[in-house]
DNA sequence: TGTACACCTTGTAGTGGCTACAAGGTCAAC
DNA sequence: GTTGACCTTGTAGCCACTACAAGGTGTACA
């Protein structure tokens, strides 16, 4: 019981610098029931946060730094807060669900990115616009049919 | 003049098959005006199209494959249209900026895997949640701080 | 001629994860 | 008591569409 941390009270804009979540977006994740609706302080009406809320915000902002989305998020907080002696199985799909996602999404930029780079290879920037080929490739032109 | 092949005419679910574009991508188009408003046949209501207006849809779609942005296709087509002796100056600048974004963009999502990857890797969904090596670099734990 | 039916029309809302206001309320210091 | 920093809710915007809803049009066939 004696925790001697959990107890200082934060305004909204306090936990945004602390935590690196900006206010409006930490308003936007209650909303959006990714974190509970906050405390109000005493009689007023403002939000009131503590240590503890700083640590929850900082641990949703490293996910959305590693791609995660606010779903995964969720999971990811219900399974932190949830029983400690369950094994750690969810996590690690959820996790791993998202690398097959972060491949996959890599796998189309890089293709995508391999494409625009050969088509802009055949273009100096030089010759009319009629014979330019990399608007030729945007018209089904001949530069490389089949 | 004797063209021979721009004078069928075509409804927008005709033009949407044969460009491999949707009606509604279509009718978003126009209301953005990356295409000009569609002739309405006749005494009708419908819009009708022609095998040009396929080329141009063609054009846009593969441009948006490449991932360039409606306000750069915008530009392409104004450049595609405009006169045929300009140098391909514009296009090739178009293009090689949109390339590099593509590459800062495939560089911020190439470090993202690496981190996720490296992340996963400590964790092999079988200790209890409480150890998990993924929940606690999520949490700023002691896995690689500095 | 009736009517079925595919297709078209406009308009609006939703997607994800926020950001950027506007118009007003609260709180602390001086 | 007044300034002014901060907070409140609500709404609109971003991007490039997609997905309706509610109704109009065009045509083929009985
Ligand atoms: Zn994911
Ligand atoms: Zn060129
Ligand atoms: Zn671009
Ligand atoms: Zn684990």
């Amino acid at each position: 019981m004696a925790n001697g941390k959990a107890d200082t009270t934060l305004s909204i804009g306090e936990l945004a610098t602390r935590s690196g979540v900006s206010a409006e977006a930490i308003r936007y994740y209650e909303r959006e029931h990714v974190v509970p609706a906050a405390a109000r302080g005493g009689p007023g009406r403002y939000r009131r946060y503590d240590e503890y809320d700083v640590e929850r915000l900082q641990f949703i902002r490293r996910a959305r730094e590693l791609g995660f989305s606010l779903d995964e998020v969720r999971e990811l907080l219900a399974l932190n807060d949830g029983s400690p002696s369950r094994p750690c199985t969810d996590v690690n799909r959820i996790a791993r669900a998202h690398l097959a996602q972060v491949d996959e999404k890599l796998a189309r930029l890089g293709a995508l990115r391999a494409e625009l780079d050969r088509v802009i290879s055949e273009c100096a920037g030089v010759v009319p616009v009629a014979d330019c080929r990399i608007l030729s490739a945007l018209s089904g032109g001949p530069a490389h049919e089949r």
